[in-house]
DNA sequence: TATGAATGAGGTTTCATTCAT
DNA sequence: AATGAATGAAACCTCATTCAT
């Protein structure tokens, strides 16, 4: 299954040979028959199994959390960057985002089990420094999307352009400006001088 | 072409057959070949015209602006999603993110073509803004990349989890969210009350 | 279609290999694939179009005929084996003997509109036969299986035990053989001496 | 053995795999290389010892039979019928006509041993009843490959259309039809009126 | 210019066979 | 004696590409 996630991320479902696959795991083509049922049951697998324990592991990193709403929304989105995006299931994205309409319900799964349960660990954190008084008040939803995009970006990014010698895209330490930049949107009205004009 | 665009947009280039893109431009398989040397020409030529012109268009917007950066800013992100995002073009980023690493001479060229002489036209923008105190003073290159991922993200959305069903997925109205939430990152320090806590 | 019949015939339907069809009818294994759409499909319509055109010759012979019964029942099996049982699609029965599990809904088919209509047929002139005196009175059903079995047995000989070099199968002389038993077995009651002892 | 028996009946030889021959038979498919140096000798096995012990019940009956040539000739076919026909083995005519080809070794020898012996059995009770004057006289061969064909048939279609839904082929209770006919059709010529028109 | 019949290399999948345990 | 994981040859099928019309 590592196998399959390196070759799937890398060429894409369809152009993966699964006598590829077998040939990094170091076994024959006709075994990868005797633990999947065929390519796409592979697929699924790759998909089911590859980001479920790290969103447990956020989940209770934020359930352990004792400092400030800044400071949990850092933690998560560097945990995140350490424990997926610079780890093999950080193509993940890339993959689902390039098979998403290949296999709609594999993508309902992605979407239901770690989308919107990402979003949710995310979203205690904002709701959080919203009742705190960290953050300005704002619509949940839309801010979530748009403030995990850069990151996500940049896992995505690591798996399309920079192997391709395109290295001035995202480096990996933009990280950080990523946090400051989301930060610096997030904070209080009050706080600020003026409005954002238009 | 059109046809071939949406063909590889929709199930990625390996799983896109010539016949299929044939039958959707309504000719025969055999007339494909008549002005495309082959398979990947065809791909080639699609990722090549696509979005030239509305660079273009985008650069000449830039020249002939006379607002504030603010609006500047504003105008080519909103510019970016009527003419690229919403079109069928707004593909090509999934289609680019997803094939990169099966064809980097075209990653190359699409990085040198399009992001960085994108980067380049926001980022005028962006230079602008600093030099007149509309923006805080940043590094312009991590700052495009983050500036504008949740506007690319929203188009890659569109061509990947959308059609699947999972429609809480970024609605348009969210542009004006991403266009909210940048400027308020870029909004100058000293019109704030504090630093950002980490 | 023609070589097609003849492989399955020789080897079976799973043994038959499609490259091996294709270069029997001089062509390449793809182009097996434009005129049906699978190995089953293939088999279908050898099944299908094999036997219907000798059913309507024998139709047409039956309705023409002028002569006894017996003179009837004797063309018919002449005629068959001529149109049928000497020609290559005699070796659908036993191709459709060996298959019919593996295809039930082929199986019925050929059931329902070849056999039943073949029982038709020869019923028409064993009720002939009776109505006139020239037969003696039985039951059709089990009749007509009964005296269609050794000629049809000849068909299925000719494709699997005589091929092998066991030449004492029943040569085709002995369809003439075949008819004189059967006249024989329907012969009135009246004409025989004694009954047939148990 | 018996497993294998069933299935090759039921699916042909190409189309049985040795793992559900194993599954049926409750054991491992490694356990079947132990006692069958692999699929075709486990085929040779399965025709060779099927039938054998059935034909030398068959001569003890002969042997040991004091009635008329009628009777031992109905008592023959009713025996084979009950000790072949209706039993497992009872599958083997029709294995042995769709593997013929593609076994002609096997063939032959199925021919020889079991064929030319079984027509010899029969053979007995008809030049027995010649000799009596209970038959008419008439050419041993052909003969004897026509009055078993109709209860050979009824084995087969056991085991090929009838299993498909087609129950209304030749239906068992219709092995005394076939005894009858054949006793008719072996009458002596002066028990009759006049000769078989043609 | 346009077609579509034909091709054959290459992919997924099956399964008889082997062998270490 | 029995197992079952592993293999790889070979089957079915797809589809990019060609070419005569």
């Amino acid at each position: 299954m590592s196998a399959a996630l390196e070759l799937f991320v890398e060429r894409g479902y369809a152009a993966t040979r699964l006598e590829d696959v077998a040939a990094r795991a170091g076994v024959s083509k006709g075994t990868v028959y005797l633990y999947f049922s065929g390519k796409e049951a592979l697929f699924q697998a790759v998909i089911r199994e590859g980001l479920l324990p790290a969103l447990e592991q956020g989940e209770r990193l934020a359930a352990g959390h004792g400092g400030s709403a800044a400071q949990l929304l850092a933690d998560l989105l560097r945990g995140w960057w350490e424990l997926v995006g610079a780890q093999k299931v950080g193509g993940l994205p890339k993959l689902m985002i390039a098979e998403a309409r290949n296999f709609p319900q594999i993508a309902r799964f992605y979407h239901d089990e770690v989308i919107v349960r990402g979003h949710r660990l995310l979203g205690q954190a904002l709701e959080l420094g919203m009742a705190r008084g960290e953050f300005r008040r704002c619509e949940l939803e839309p801010t979530l999307s748009i403030l995990f995009a850069p990151v996500l970006m940049l896992a995505v990014w690591r798996h399309s352009f920079v192997p391709c010698g395109c290295t001035d895209g995202p480096p990996e330490a933009y990280l950080e400006s990523c946090i400051d930049f989301i930060l610096r949107a997030l904070a209080p009205e009050s706080a600020r001088g003026g409005e954002t004009p238009t």
